[in-house]
DNA sequence: CCATAATATGACCACCTGGTCATATTAAAA
DNA sequence: TTTTAATATGACCAGGTGGTCATATTATGG
């Protein structure tokens, strides 16, 4: 338990752009290769320092993935802050699409830290594993609740509904659009690449959430 | 290019409980640990073979996953086809729950082949690993659209809906379903471990998927 | 019983990993 | 300039990996 979960002083001593240069080497290469296929060595000599140095700057491998994930998620929650105060106010299903357009905006800003989310999603062994997710899963349901329970106030979503299940839903079809968003190849069909046709592919979604695939629209 | 896909005749010649026991060893170990952190070296002593041997029985650690791979996909597309056939001229909505029935029996039979897939979905360097994803994905959207399409000429689907999005929210939510059949802890709200809840929170999920969330059901 | 083919074995190889540490370099203080 | 503290360095370590191969063991059939 010597270790710290956070960086050194001395890597806040460095100068601004190589504190930079390090984490984007880091964030690079856990995007692409995992946490523990990661390599120390390919991090440093991608960022030009000898391997002694990144050992100055964090206590090991650990912390320094630790460091950048929570760093990530600070980034979600202040973007889901703002969208939620920005749409205050407005229908229910405009706020789901706005939220899900939040989320496609924080891939393209980030595409390798989305990257990450994404592989600690099914590797077993990323330190604080199931931590990490579980904070991620109860912020995303706690957002999403807020948004449906307002949204039934208001008398826009039917009353009746276990909301345990329309979060389920919901949850299942943000997160899946964003990981063929950012995976293409995920979903050859539905074709996200070209920017233009995203928003409507977004309206077509969340309108088939709010009627429903049914021809005969009774109970 | 030497290296084969399958098996060598050795293995073949194996006592088939031999056979087996390998194979059990190596699916556990490729479910725990994913493919780039599985151990041969585990696995040959796991099964109390000399690690030699495992190399007369397959060409090298990508021929033996490889051929688990195949088993498995093997296995899924024979369940669907019969869920297919045995529900043949029931109700659309019917046919989805069935499928998702199906899906669960397949987690309980074989849970660490589902987690191999689960695995592979993010691991960028399991072998093959986007070619093998599209098959699963481009079998699971036709599966998908065959129901799909015979619910709209029964008139039970709505005609005007556009099949490739109906189908992504489909595939989202019973895949997502079945992750967390798999791994509760992606979302303790949703609680699957009480055998006899199960076909309930379907049928809430089927509904909803059917009427939509809508308090008006209008267009 | 012998000869031949099939199978089993584990020491060994080159390579890579995260992490260490004595030493060199640089910066700051006196 | 001299002293002291901070930072940079890379050879080195123990431990792991997938894969090989000469040799030993077993099975087969003449």
């Amino acid at each position: 338990m010597d270790a710290e979960l956070t960086p050194r002083q001395t890597f806040f001593n460095l100068p601004p752009d190589k504190q930079q240069r390090v984490l984007e080497a880091a964030v690079q290469e856990f995007s692409e290769r995992g946490y523990q296929q990661a390599s120390i060595n390919t991090i440093v000599s991608r960022v030009n320092i000898a391997k002694g140095s990144i050992y100055q700057y964090f206590d090991n491998k650990k912390s320094l993935f630790l460091f950048i994930f929570h760093q990530a998620i600070s980034i979600v929650r202040q973007m889901l802050k703002h969208v939620k105060k920005e749409s205050q106010g407005e229908d229910f299903f405009t706020r789901v699409k706005k939220s899900l357009l939040a989320g496609v905006e924080f891939i393209d800003k980030h595409p390798a830290l989305y990257r990450i989310y994404l592989r600690i999603l099914f590797e077993r062994d990323s330190p604080l594993r199931e931590d990490l997710l579980q904070a991620i899963r109860l912020f995303s349901r706690e957002y999403l609740l807020s948004l449906l329970e307002e949204g039934q106030e208001r008398g826009e979503i039917r009353k009746d509904i276990d909301p345990t299940l329309a979060i389920f839903i919901l949850d299942a079809a943000l997160d899946r659009f964003l990981q063929i968003y950012a995976l293409p190849h995920l979903d050859p069909a539905l074709d996200l690449k070209k920017k233009e046709g995203i928003e409507e592919k977004i309206d077509g979604i969340v309108t088939l959430l709010r009627h429903g695939l049914a021809s005969v629209s009774g109970v």
